[in-house]
DNA sequence: TATGAATGAGGCTTCATTCAT
DNA sequence: GATGAATGAAGCCTCATTCAT
């Protein structure tokens, strides 16, 4: 029938346009926090950079919270992929120090994850422990591969996890150390600090006691 | 005793009380960042909790956020010389799997850092500066020392710069996923969490490519 | 008819209903900067008196400052118009005359202008820079008119400006001095007042030197 | 009796010690506020600018505006003897404009007096007034001599009175719009205010009605 | 659904004045 | 009399959220 059709039409145009509103919200949230931090990420600033009414915000997220805990979950899928894109089919070293070197690429893809990535632990706690158990959860899975594989030796599934935290939390604080480039840009990371991690990675720091020569 | 408490603070000279006060809203402001975090840290909540006024506050900071720049590099100080009383003497495996221990004990011993240590980042980025200055030139002097006794070995200043933002990155980050108990209360890691940082630094987590023998 | 005006304000569409909100700011402004001074007109003050919160206030003025600001020069053009519809094509002492008088009878029409002008100097700098300059202008070229019609000779521009400044110092100073009754409010000036305007500006206060008959 | 004598000593000095920190206190209250204005003229800014503590400003006088309404009377004196020392002997119309020349050479030998006269008005009403009747009451009793001896004619004791405000008025808004240099400092007024002046008092500003040649 | 003005709670800071030493 | 820390009222402004159109 025409008016079902019309109908129809109409009601994707709606369905449409909405996703496209919402989608231009998220867009602007990830500018706006990107470049200014979640804190001045006011949502006067977001609908202004959006090119919409304050109160069409509402229309989409039930609050400037909800909006913000799915920004790094987001953003956080996309580096996942780029980074598993980025990882080659060599040796297990390799391909975590592939994953390493990744990570800071995307950075440098995508300035805005600095911020985001740094600040949601505060600002997105929700957001950031969803972001951070897909990660954890995928690359957990990465290493018990390479222990099935035989490339890691001697790592429980617990210690897997804890082990992820640790990696996760030095490239923080690395990104946090060497990204930040002295005019607010995002840079990459010196070479030394893609060596230091290789070694402590694959030899650790340092000697293990009672070890002989 | 009471009276002798009270007679303790009488006997309180100008300098003295002056310093006390101080001390008091130090303290308070402790609590309160611990407890709220530095967002929910007003200058109206942290007097309270000192039991000053307002205006009291601004004879001792210029403003709110000096106070907060100054929270943890003072409570870092002491973690600094916890974890060194801590440390033995034994082996640089064992003295760093300690410190590491330690670390994780300091933070039950004064749950506030939890907090003060993770949000300052954001909410008193100069006293985090500041605060991670001091930690890691300490840490990276301690690395030297180990090195000139040859426990570590093939480690350049530069990499042990990057290596120490890994190590605090990665305490942080465990500090963030392990220490917090379900009633908001700090724990103690589990166990597993310290036998994968102790396999990490003395033998890192995957086999070197091509390793022989 | 309070229908009426009711069934008014509820037809006021969106831009009415702003420029509306504006102007009750605007004269609770009026209202409470002549009844209490600038100093004493808080936002709170103003908002109160207009009726709406605190928060509106900032919807239409970046700061109370701005506001502050408009006052003047917006009621200056008002008593621009208002001496100007008041002078004759009488004879330039006369017009002269009139304009004198005429000020003193806005003051008693709009008895806020009293205080909202003599304390902008201070409080609302800018605006009084703007007031002094649309008045001195207008002035200026008033006496420009009357020495082409050679009813002023030998000044010069210069000179003109200078007088302008006198006769509104006059003005100001005599306001303050004469204007205030005991209970607060505005009075006409005495008539010896205007005499003695009137003997100044068509004769000078003292004879010259060395003049002869 | 040496104890009277001493004691009469002692106070003595404590006497002369008392009006020695009153003083500086006032000396302080000038600089401040001629360089700050009234609004700006803090108790702790004046206080520190006086070498002393806050609260020994309120052992000599009740109130911070106690002092503010002192400032202007005390220096408003030092004009008034300033111009007088400047005025010839010489014809009624000369010495008039020597009073207006002397006026703005005082406010530059005390570039404090600009502000606290001009301010004066809104911060320290009362000493305002006070310093008002003080040179009105003298000025008035120039105008009546001239009057006496025939310079001046046909002014009543009332319209001198007014006549005065108005060269009071005329006198502050010309050292506002003129005495104040681009850098904040105190300058002379262009010459052509004085001739302006000059005119303005020896021939009045337009033709008399009705006047014929 | 989009709009954007209105709301009002709450934060930081200033400052005249008091008062115990 | 001098000191200066303590007081607390009051002011300006921000901002997430609501709601009538």
């Amino acid at each position: 029938m025409t008016t079902s059709a019309s109908a129809k039409v109409t009601k994707l145009n709606r369905v449409e346009r909405n996703a496209w509103t919402k989608q231009k919200i998220f867009e602007a949230a990830t500018k706006v926090v990107g470049k200014y931090g979640y804190a001045e990420a006011s949502v006067a600033r977001i609908t202004e950079q959006a090119g919409v009414a304050q109160g069409t915000f509402y229309n989409h997220f039930v609050n400037r919270q909800e909006l913000l805990d799915q920004l790094l979950p987001k953003i956080g899928m996309d580096m996942v992929r780029f980074i598993r894109d980025r990882t080659g089919t060599g040796h297990a070293a390799r391909q975590e120090i592939e994953r390493f070197a990744a990570f800071f690429d995307f950075i440098r893809e995508v300035p805005e994850f600095l911020r985001i990535l740094n600040e949601a632990e505060f600002f997105a706690p929700r957001g950031y422990q969803k972001h951070l158990d897909n990660v954890a959860t995928a690359y957990v899975r990465i290493l018990q591969r390479a222990r099935e594989s035989g490339s890691i030796v001697d790592y429980s599934d617990e210690e897997f996890e804890a082990i992820v935290h640790m990696l996760m939390g030095a490239r923080g604080y690395l990104s946090l150390r060497y990204s930040y480039a002295a005019d607010g840009g995002v840079i990459d990371v010196p070479v030394h600090v893609k060596t230091a991690y290789e070694k402590l990675i694959t030899r650790g720091l340092v000697k293990p006691e009672g070890r002989r020569k």
